[in-house]
RNA sequence: CGGGGUGUAGCGCAGCCAGGUUAGCGCACCUGUUUUGGGAACAGGGGGUCGGAAGUUCAAAUCUUCUCACCCCGACCA
């Protein structure tokens, strides 16, 4: 991609009405733009860090054999009536009518959509344990939406469903899960904690929520250094270890996934059975898996960020290399640089090039604004010792490297 | 929904209290010339229902009332 095709609007002054520094930075370095309240357009850049989040997602999925599925973001009231939640759930479920008067919501969530799925399906107990999942655009009218992606009302988010025939199996799919969840934040290099929390309005009889440690955290987790043990604060009501005789301390989170065990909740209102060994009607017991899509790339920004832009992890960053051409008047190091260009791209690393008729000034602040991992930078090092700069965005080394030499290292990061 | 705040050009703001030329500034944008290793310089230029409606007045961005949108604090959540 070249950065002069790009649509990238970058903001040099902090937009006002942004609060928090990854809302600022995602409207500074032209990710998103705002529609309405809690909207947002994902622009070229930001999205393209949204799918290599969900590319990962998918990875780890896919891995313990969840199949991903796609339901409908306009879900019939009649569903939600089966399990009361039509009535139980507030203004946040945004109720409309077709032409016909018919009732709908849009789908903040989908238990009531994945259950009614499989209901009819689904006979056996030697048909499960079946998990599946998809990465979809929720909608819930939140009562404050705040914070640019960090809690939108229109979000994407990645769910999981699934059935089991006893709670055993589902506790090892729990368990499987919450490994899956630990192997994708761990991939995307963020600091987080898993903590116990209350089920809510979700019903069942655990959960763990996934936090992205962050002083901007909207949630408060009490943790202990000693024993590990994390909760949040709806569940605890002492200052003291429940696991262990220590001291408890507080640390500020962001919550990007959460786990839920729902036992037959669902499946017993919606009349989700199976027959067992015995033949006799058992009711399925179920459990759900979220993750905030848009939410993470918000917290990652949160975690890695300094005074020029964002620090992108490689495995988040929306590009993973940016040739900067110091003049693009010199038709010899363009020449270069597209070829330098050319075989990244080949090799399988992510790599735009700034082939833009701007000073070199612009040039670099953008590309730290932007965050991308490596700059490479063909100037006057190149047309003199023919020898190109790297810098590590995250460490801010530089490197001063031959045109065969950058190039083996920056193949170490390809896709 | 309760409390606080903001709406003036794409972005950031001044002007409002104390009404009075053609509504201003910086950045961005367009044209030309010169520039090019850290957000270039000069010259010229375009862009505004001052969030909306009603009212007071000879006169409203400015005063009054209503209204809408957005932001921040609380309950909610991925």
């Amino acid at each position: 991609m070249r950065f002069s095709q790009l649509y990238v609007p970058t903001i040099k002054e902090t937009p006002r009405d942004a609060e928090v520094v990854s809302h600022q930075l995602m409207l500074r370095a032209g990710m998103i733009r705002k529609v309405a309240s809690g909207i947002y357009t994902l622009l070229p850049l930001g999205l393209r860090s949204i799918r290599k989040f969900e590319a990962i997602i998918r990875e780890e999925m896919d891995a313990i054999n969840a199949q991903e599925i796609m339901m409908p973001m306009v879900i019939p009231s009649k569903l939600w009536q089966e399990t009361g939640r039509w009535n139980l759930y507030g203004k946040e479920l945004l109720r409309l009518e077709d032409r016909h008067d018919n009732v709908f919501c849009l789908g903040p969530t989908h238990e009531e959509v994945v259950t009614d799925l499989v209901r009819d399906e689904l006979k056996s107990y030697k048909q499960l344990p079946l998990t599946l999942y998809q990465i979809q655009t929720k909608f819930r009218d939140e009562i404050r939406p705040r914070f640019g992606l960090m809690r939108c009302r229109e979000f994407g988010m990645k769910d999981a469903y699934s059935f089991h025939a006893n709670k055993d199996c589902l506790d090892q799919m729990y368990l499987t899960m919450a490994k899956a969840y630990q192997n994708i934040f761990t991939r995307c290099k963020l600091s987080f904690r898993c903590v116990n929390a209350d089920n809510g309005s979700m019903g069942g009889s655990a959960s763990t929520e996934f936090m992205v440690t962050a002083q901007t955290g909207e949630d408060e987790i009490y943790e202990c250094r000693k024993c590990g043990f994390a909760g949040n604060q709806e569940i605890l009501t002492a200052a003291s270890c429940p696991e262990c005789p220590s001291r408890l301390n507080k640390i500020r989170g962001i919550e990007v996934g959460h786990i839920f065990k729902l036992g037959d909740t669902y499946t017993k209102s919606m009349a989700a059975s199976v027959l067992n060994k015995l033949g006799n009607q058992i009711e399925m017991t179920m459990g759900c898996y979220g993750i905030g899509i848009g939410r993470t790339i918000a917290a990652a920004i949160e975690q890695n960020h300094d005074e020029k832009g964002i620090k992108w992890p490689i495995a988040l960053a929306p590009y993973t290399v940016n040739i900067i051409i110091t003049s693009i008047k010199n038709t010899s190091l363009i020449q270069y640089a597209n070829k330098f260009f050319d075989q990244l791209t080949q090799q399988g690393v992510d790599t735009i090039i700034d082939d833009r008729d701007d000073s070199i000034g612009v040039k670099f602040k953008d590309s730290e604004l932007i965050g991308f991992p490596f700059q490479v930078v063909f100037g006057k090092l190149w047309v003199q010792e023919e020898r190109i700069e790297v810098i590590d965005r995250i460490t801010g080394e530089k490197f001063i490297l031959s045109f065969l030499e950058a190039i083996k290292m920056l193949c170490q990061f390809k896709k």
